[in-house]
DNA sequence: GATTAACCGAGACGGTACGTCACGTCTTTAA
DNA sequence: TTAAAGACGTGACGTACCGTCTCGGTTAATC
């Protein structure tokens, strides 16, 4: 439940059943469409930029993907569901390179998420999420899973510096991550400021002397 | 309860005639009742508590509040609106202590925010007006509105800080508030941390030794 | 109750208080405004006759007469009422001209009544009326009135046929003013044809011998 | 119920697709359910009998009928449209029967029409649709429509008067419908007298005389 | 003149129904 | 068995209008 497996798995929690289909079973009936998840996820991707989460209803959504509303039901249990699953395919695998100092790492993390949370294209889908997450048990899994894998390169920068020597090793990694990431989430979410490079570099300048050992 | 309601509403940017009421009003017409107003913002936060925004219905609320939904909708333009301004009312005036040196004015205002956050009085609002406040100018303004007020303390502090020359004068306060206050924030919508005065501390060893002079 | 008494009675149920004022109890307090009157039984028939009856509000009503609801209400107890009112004030009074022979009278007044029904002026109030009519006694009874009113020059015609020999006594008068006069409200409400004079010398030709002695 | 039933239908202007189903169409989704159709006019018919039309909420038949709103509004664009398809699928196919002579005939027809009328089943309802049909184009067609179809039968009963040299063949058809009919809606709707079998009778002794040959 | 009663305008209020919309489910026929 | 189409129940939304009520202010007749 460590590695990669989990991650692995997470990923695939909602996609209920197309992995394996050639494997095992080879499943009577018609097989479902392949076409039709790519034409769902993308719909939604395009719909939630376009006029945001809350302006785009399902059956929109059903429209422009040519597919019916019962054949996204059968693949995703909600709105929700649909929309965290369009957000996974929209980001894309995270690189945990290493750059051979904590520094280095870091500016090349956090300008990868500046870069990605600038550029508006699931912009609003986050608070919806968030929002949806206080009162949907599962939903809130699904999201906790998807920041975590968010968090886990951060870790591992972190890590690394400890077992390098150049972070001091009585800090608690969490509340690093935390430090580093909240200020982001924050001016995209409500305080509304600057994510350029130079606000990054800033958070950098600010926190990392003092967890340097 | 008239003389905080009346400051309390001069926040509330959609209550759209009350304030300035005693400045200068002849007022033709019947005056809009303030028990109403009181009766709806007191019903709607009861409400946001017990069920959630999503779970809270303007009849239920104009209902709990015994008036008529027309009523509410002449107050506020959406429930959006009304749950912002219902937000602002339950904070009430953000007292702006000088406890005498940045840390512990920092420490007082940080374990404050931490309370806050964590009665959950509120707490499933915050997203979803977030959430709204993407797709919605008017919405999205008194967002901004709400959380200038919120940082306004926390910059005074800076600003004492500097004065004082406890603080370094070529940080950018924006910034430096950003570093303290969206861990909070982060913890609280997305990475589900502890959120206790131990976090507050954290935070303020983490980032004040850099800033300080 | 059988005369003009009642008639006159009748007719001013709803202005409860104008007339009569010089002769008893002069009134204290400012008086009835008598342009506003005017000026509402006007708008009324202006909004009645553009936009219909069900698409006339009393704000607009109003609005339009420069005067404020509570002083329609203050004269008329429900829109309704007003309406009806307005109806009045629009027949203006019937003439019972004798032109000698029952012949040229009911042409005389079927030609009129196909004139008045074929203004527009007041062309979708009566529906309303009778529709409200049906579930208030009170307008129920004023309409009645109203329609009484309408009928007794036709009553008189044929009287005065019985008197000269020239209609037959052994008929009831009632049931042929409903002959004659309720196809044109048929027409008129349902029916749709045309309203014209010709209509009108149909009616006779068709009616008028067999009631002849 | 279920013949009947899809005749009535195909004067429900309103009901958008149900007719023709039978000639030619696979119709692709879930059709229409018939039980919903009925359980709706039915409710309609319950209700605009109990507590008149205006009485009469949407949400009120929608739970009698066990129905959501939606589905009623799928099938009649307003509160009139549904009520004008209730008040047709009321009447029920008029028979037009022949029984030998002209006189026969019309006592049959103005019995029958007298027998309705005064069963108040949807005694209020008529003048409500009249009022709204004047300001509404597609209420007023379906109005005419209903209109047109209850005039047929005595339409027949002339043309056959006509071919078997019973009645004049230079009178128009229309003009003698009007003069036969009116009287009964004027007197329903307005003058107020009784409807029994007698008017009919005096009708036709006013009126037969002077149109037959 | 001062008082007083009724009026006036503006507009807020409770109530009730309206018609719309979206979600997620269900029911058809076709592939 | 899945797909497309689309009807369905549920339930909230925001709007409209009615008739009432509450303000501050005005207008005569009475004291």
């Amino acid at each position: 439940m460590t590695a990669s497996a989990a991650m692995t798995l997470t990923f695939v929690t909602e996609a209920r059943q197309n992995e394996l289909v050639s494997i095992e079973s080879p499943r009577r009936g018609r097989p479902r469409s392949v076409d039709a998840d790519e034409a769902i996820l993308s719909a939604t991707l395009e719909l939630a930029g376009e006029v945001g989460f809350r302006g785009m209803s399902m059956d929109v959504v059903a429209e422009r993907a040519k597919v019916s509303k019962a054949t996204i039901y059968r693949r995703w249990s909600s709105k929700e569901a649909l929309v965290l699953a369009a957000l996974r395919s929209a980001i894309g695998p995270l690189d945990d390179v290493d750059l051979g100092s904590v520094r280095s790492d870091l500016e090349a993390y956090l300008g990868d998420l500046s870069t990605r949370m600038q550029s508006g294209k699931m912009r609003d889908v986050l608070p919806h999420l968030i929002d949806v997450a206080a009162h949907d048990a599962q939903l809130r899994c699904s999201l906790d899973d998807y920041v975590a894998h968010r968090r886990r390169p951060l870790i591992a920068i972190l890590e690394r510096g400890i077992e390098r020597g150049e972070v001091r090793d009585d800090i608690e990694i969490g509340v690093v991550v935390d430090a580093f990431v909240g200020p982001f989430i924050y001016r995209k979410l409500l305080a509304g400021g600057d994510l350029g490079p130079k606000f990054a570099q800033q958070m950098i300048d600010l926190i990392l002397p003092n967890v340097e050992a």
